[in-house]
DNA sequence: CTTTCAGCCTGACGGC
DNA sequence: TGCCGTCAGGCTGAAA
């Protein structure tokens, strides 16, 4: 599943085979992603060059020659492969020629992904900060609170209009570093706990970007899941069990319509 | 305006 | 062995 350092990962790994490369070909074998996919995709990314790749939130964005950017969601399921095509090759939606010869996939069963042109970042939607860059800091995390008080401080964290990137598994681990049940009301957040779940946002991503760094790019990975990132979930997908920490048990229920885990002791 | 929630989709998994 | 039901999750758009 792939959250905001999975996308960077993948964003870092795919660069050195795009930028700089002139779209030959674009084959768009189904449109059927969440967005469509648009019918003159093809022409227009043909004869295009990739000037440069970047993240912005979960988007992947590669800027190109001439007028607009192309960006691409991964959704639940994407994946992006460079060089030889993916051993099952199924559900590539997507497949596009490069002028030294290389290829890239873009492939992803369930289809919630998206990939189409755009002109500003603004047409990606509305989108919050990046909870990496220095402006998502203590103060700015008071501020929504602030603003959406009576949400839960998970489903604030989640939402990608106030923060980017964060996903079920990293709103998850991040409040348990922090120590902060998700189902708190942001009403009830002290600040002194605003700046520990600050803290622990930006620690659990950069930690999970520096263990997805090296098990992305080739996919052997049945799920392509970054190695090694799993063993290191400390709350998610642990209901019943005791807690690694404190011992206690790890409780579950559903906010927001997705899997909910925290410790009864450690989190407050 | 804000907040909630069904629905999209396939693969994995458990029960029988 | 295989069939069936359930669940997972990011995001959207409609409803409350």
């Amino acid at each position: 599943m792939p959250e905001l350092p999975e996308v960077e990962t993948i964003c870092r790994t795919v660069a050195p085979y795009l930028v700089g490369r002139r779209i030959e070909e674009v084959q768009v074998h189904d449109k059927r992603l969440r967005r469509p996919v648009d019918p003159e995709f093809h022409e227009k990314l043909t004869g295009r060059r990739v000037l440069a790749a970047r993240r912005r939130g979960k988007y992947l964005v590669f800027e190109l020659d001439g007028e607009g950017a192309w960006a691409v969601h991964l959704g639940m399921s994407g994946r992006l492969i460079v060089g030889r095509p993916p051993q099952a090759a199924r559900h590539v939606h997507v497949e596009i020629r490069l002028d030294d010869g290389g290829s890239l996939y873009f492939q992803d069963p369930r289809r919630f992904g998206a990939c189409f042109l755009f002109h500003e970042d603004q047409d990606l939607g509305n989108l919050g900060i990046e909870p990496l860059a220095d402006d998502f800091d203590e103060a700015a995390l008071w501020v929504l609170r602030t603003a959406h008080k009576r949400l839960m401080i998970k489903t604030l964290l989640m939402d990608q209009r106030f923060v980017v990137g964060v996903g079920n598994i990293y709103a998850n681990e991040a409040l348990h570093i922090a120590g902060v049940r998700p189902t708190r009301r942001c009403a009830r957040l002290r600040r002194r706990e605003a700046t520990r779940i600050v803290a622990a946002v930006k620690l659990v991503l950069q930690r999970a970007i520096a263990l997805g760094g090296s098990s992305l790019l080739d996919y052997r990975d049945a799920n392509g899941q970054p190695g090694g990132f799993q063993r290191t979930l400390r709350v998610y997908g642990r209901g019943g069990e005791a807690c690694e920490v404190c011992g206690s048990e790890i409780r579950a229920r559903t906010v927001g319509g997705r899997g909910t885990f925290w410790c009864s002791g450690c989190q407050s």
